[in-house]
DNA sequence: TTGTTAAGCGCAAGAGTGATT
DNA sequence: TAATCACTCTTGCGCTTAACA
């Protein structure tokens, strides 16, 4: 167990099993031509002191460090923290290490930073989920043109390897959703500008309503987090503006907007439909279950780290792949109704729940105390 | 920019600069006496070849890598994301790298097969987030003797160094609040047996429950998912134990809980209360908005982090520190009801709704029409 | 076929060398 | 003469990869 002292290194083990540290060397990486029993020797040796290579030394002499770097967004946030557990998973069963370094906050300064920090650790290549304009990628890529790099957040017409999810094609899928229901009053809460998936949004939703010769009636920004969508949603709200459908820029935002309806008396999707982007694990579970679009970031990361590969390979594909998302139609999206209908459907809603509570169905709360029935 | 060609080194930019690589040593480290003028040139040098020190080297030269290594769950479930977070924001600031290993299931062995991995890498301390029986992490920091390591869901009186939250405060918090509450009969969803802190959880709860002569009436198991907590809340209900009080396991679990029972007509609080565990960034948006038990994530992040650091510097503290998680008390719950009375306050909630919805405050709905009004 | 010797990856730390006060 | 100061030389961290016996 060695406990205390220093950890052992090759030529300890070559001085135990009677070799030269080279031919320890072969037996573990498994590679030139050694005798069975000096191979048993050394594997004997290896298990007496409890050898473990060391991955610097690796990586320095093999000028290949085994390791790979994700520069990301704050990985408390939904998308960036299921990004990094497909993509460790990915690189974990190809032998690489992950190495994470938080981007605080937008814009090239603080990617170019995060980037150097992992090329100083002589990452074998970097992801980079950080939004960047066209012009800043290419220029990251410039920068650090030592490294492989493939991104995650740039617009599609970068020249830079990228791996992206169709951003602009799941805005296009929502806001044809609302249209097609009938629609025509549409309001958008959307993410921060710097956001460069949330252009690609803008401009799908944008694109739609063009088509059918509608614009957005009223936009907010929010954060993507839940307590933002909740304030925008009152913004919109408070500003007098009507809407009977209302795209939202992820599905946290969206808690936020369905409670601040709910609070006000209004009825998702009776007065107002809601559509998410993401499609979180809670999505499928909110009052009412979420219409939303969803987003495979298990196979992003896959492809992300694929690319990668492929970039260390040495193939050089230069390539944009992009991931589609697809819409999954919930509860929280209807045809647009009066406000007549609505208060309509809300006593019929009444009616029949008492109804179903009668004596043929009686709640649990009821069940408490038999001696009351 | 050194575009294509080999990255820079020490002995390139001390012979551009005319002096040696020492010196050049000297001057990026900031230690040792350097003149002025050398200083400068050294410098310049250092900024046109682009110079970024090797890390592999330094951490091989140095016999410290500069980085701390992450054995952690699924890091895309809640806590783990959020820790994550709050460790490499403190690791950054500290001038080291985080490397990040997920730990796949429960179990000593795949716990060891994690911090093995960082170990070759030679990260100078370990934080362990994942669930460890007293004996396990124990048996674990003698298998990593010459690593230090802060484990972070492992029964507080481990024999190890540990950054823990205090689960059974959290969860006495929670079942004190309902049983002051004047709930008697009180069910729970808890998480997987394998975890540690959820031992720790349902210890409280049925602590406080016997305190007060009250046993569970009865549980499920979750797996932290809101599917989970939707299935085992369906599960609770077509038992047909009866309870008016429900401890569940996580927020997550419990959002699929209040649509379970929102789908069922049972009004929350009225019927039953509900109380979560974590105070995620929903919680307070929810529908209605969750009582919960607030765990301060990155406070336990830094605080970790300080530890391992303290480690770092030789003070041998082998102590645990217990961050205390605080209730939140919000709309779910509330004191237990009979059927009648719920009833009663919906009609009443409707009545309200109605009114307020009258003339003086039209919704939304309606001002889109204005020629009908 | 097995094995050995030697050089070097990029850097840091200690001993050593001239200068300047 | 002695004491700095500014810098250089040398060695080695643990490993891999030729070239060689």
């Amino acid at each position: 167990m060695n406990i205390g002292g220093k950890a052992a290194t090759l030529a300890d083990v070559a001085a135990l099993a009677g070799v030269s540290q080279q031919t320890v060397s072969r037996v573990v990486n498994n590679q030139g031509p050694v005798a069975a029993r000096t191979r048993v020797r050394v594997m004997e040796a290896v298990g007496q002191l409890n050898y473990v290579p060391n991955r610097l030394a690796q990586g320095l002499a093999r000028q290949r460090s085994q390791s790979i770097g994700f520069a990301t967004n704050d990985i408390s946030l939904h998308a960036p923290s299921q990004l990094t557990s497909a993509i460790e998973g990915a690189a974990r069963s190809a032998g690489l290490s992950l190495i994470v370094s938080i981007v605080p906050g937008y814009g090239l300064g603080n990617v170019t930073q995060a980037v150097r920090a992992l090329k100083e650790r002589q990452v074998d290549g970097v992801l980079i989920n950080a939004s960047l304009s066209s012009a800043d990628a290419e220029e990251v890529a410039r920068r650090f043109s030592d490294v492989p790099c493939v991104f995650m957040d740039v617009p599609p017409g970068a020249a830079v390897n990228a791996a992206l999810l169709d951003q602009y094609h799941g805005a296009v899928l929502a806001a044809r959703h609302l249209v097609e229901l009938g629609h025509t009053r549409i309001a958008c809460i959307h993410a921060p500008e710097g956001a460069v998936a949330e252009h690609s949004r803008m401009q799908g939703w944008q694109d739609v309503l063009r088509e059918h010769g509608l614009v957005l009636v009223a936009q907010e920004e929010g954060d993507w987090s839940p307590a933002s969508g909740y304030r925008a949603a009152v913004a919109l709200l408070a500003s007098g503006l009507s809407f009977t459908g209302l795209l939202v820029g992820n599905d946290q935002m969206a808690v936020g907007v369905l409670r601040a309806l709910w609070e006000r008396g209004l009825n998702v999707p009776g007065d107002i439909s809601v559509i998410g982007y993401d499609d979180t694990a809670e999505s499928a579970l909110l009052i009412p279950p979420l219409t939303t679009v969803r987003q495979d970031f298990p196979v992003l990361g896959r492809r992300a780290f694929g690319h990668l590969g492929a970039l260390l390979d040495d193939h050089d594909p230069q390539t944009t792949t992009l991931t589609r998302p697809e819409l999954v139609v919930r509860a929280s999206t209807a045809p647009p109704r009066s406000g007549e209908h609505v208060r309509l459907q809300e006593a019929l809603q009444l009616l029949q729940r008492h109804v179903r509570e009668g004596p043929g169905h009686p709640p649990l709360a009821q069940q408490e105390r038999p001696g009351e029935r």
